[in-house]
DNA sequence: GCGACAG
DNA sequence: ATCTTGTCGC
C-alpha cells in the first residue's frame, strides 16, 4: 500500500527563491524511479488512462489555470477533466518551470475523478539541467508514472530524424542521451520525448506516438491545453 | 561579461 | 506562455 489514497498534496515548503527552488531539485531527483530505456515495466500502451495536463497564464491578473484531461489510452476519446485556478506561485525561470506549474497542476488532479495510469506534461522530465524537469517533479509528489513531451529542443542538441512518423533521433545534453526528438507526423517537426518517472524512454515514445495519432501533439495535451485556456478566461 | 533558454 | 487575421497549401 502507499501509492496515494488522500490525493495529491502540494508541499508546504514551496519555494520563494531560485536557490531555494534549486536546491529542492536536487533533493528530490534522488526519488525518482528510472527504468531502463527499453524496459517495458510500467504503463501499457494503447490502453488504459492516461491524463494530459497544461497550465495558462493571465500575468496581467496574475491568475493561473490549469487543466487534466483524462483520456481512454487506446480510443484517445475524453473519459473526463477538471480544471483549478489560483494565483501564479513562481515566475518563469528556465529550469525551474515545475515551480510555476505544479501546483495549479496538483489542483486539477485532486479534482479529477479519475486516477491516471500514465500523466503526460507539456515540457520535460530528465532532459533538464539538473535532470529534474516538469515531469519528474510531478511523478515523484503524486507516485504516477510520468512523461514529458516539448515542443521546442530547449537546451538541447539533435539531429534531424528521419522524415518518417515514427523516426526519432537523440536528443543529447553533451554526449548524454536525455531525451528523444520523435517524428509523430510524416514531414512535421519532431516533438521532444522525455521520461519522467517509473517508466522507459522507449516507452515514452511509444505511448506519444500513440497519442499523436491525428496531430503533431499528443492528444492529452491538446485536449488540456484547450480546456486551461477556457478556464483562464472563465476564471 | 554575453547569449541561450521547457512554458 | 502571450500579443493576434488572414492566408497559402494539401
Amino acid at each position: 500500500m502507499s501509492q496515494r489514497t488522500a490525493g495529491y498534496r502540494l508541499p508546504t515548503d514551496w519555494p520563494t527563491t531560485e536557490a531555494e527552488a534549486t536546491a529542492v531539485q536536487l533533493s528530490l531527483r534522488e526519488r525518482v524511479e528510472r527504468y531502463a530505456d527499453e524496459s517495458v515495466e510500467g504503463p501499457a500502451v494503447g490502453t488504459g488512462t492516461v491524463v494530459g495536463v497544461d497550465v495558462a497564464y493571465d500575468d496581467e491578473r496574475d491568475v493561473v489555470a490549469a487543466a487534466a484531461v483524462a483520456l481512454d489510452g487506446g480510443t484517445l476519446e475524453v473519459l473526463a477533466s477538471a480544471t483549478a485556478v489560483g494565483r501564479v506561485a513562481f515566475p518563469y525561470v528556465p529550469g525551474l518551470l515545475a515551480f510555476r506549474e505544479i501546483p495549479a497542476v496538483l489542483g486539477a488532479l485532486e479534482r479529477l475523478d479519475r486516477t491516471p495510469d500514465l500523466v503526460v506534461c507539456d515540457g520535460y522530465g530528465l532532459a533538464h539541467p539538473r535532470r529534474f524537469g516538469l515531469a519528474s517533479h510531478l511523478g515523484v509528489l503524486t507516485g504516477l508514472p510520468t512523461i514529458g513531451v516539448a515542443k521546442n529542443p530547449f537546451t538541447f542538441r539533435f539531429e534531424a530524424p528521419g522524415p518518417r512518423r515514427g523516426d526519432w533521433s537523440p536528443l543529447l545534453d553533451g554526449g548524454e542521451e536525455v531525451g528523444r526528438a520523435l517524428r509523430t507526423r510524416d514531414g512535421v517537426k519532431p516533438v521532444f520525448v522525455s521520461v519522467g518517472h517509473r517508466i522507459g524512454l522507449a516507452a515514452a515514445c511509444a505511448h506519444t506516438l500513440a497519442l499523436a495519432r491525428d496531430y503533431r501533439l499528443p492528444e492529452s495535451t491538446r485536449r488540456a491545453d484547450s480546456l486551461c485556456r477556457e478556464a483562464l478566461r472563465a476564471g
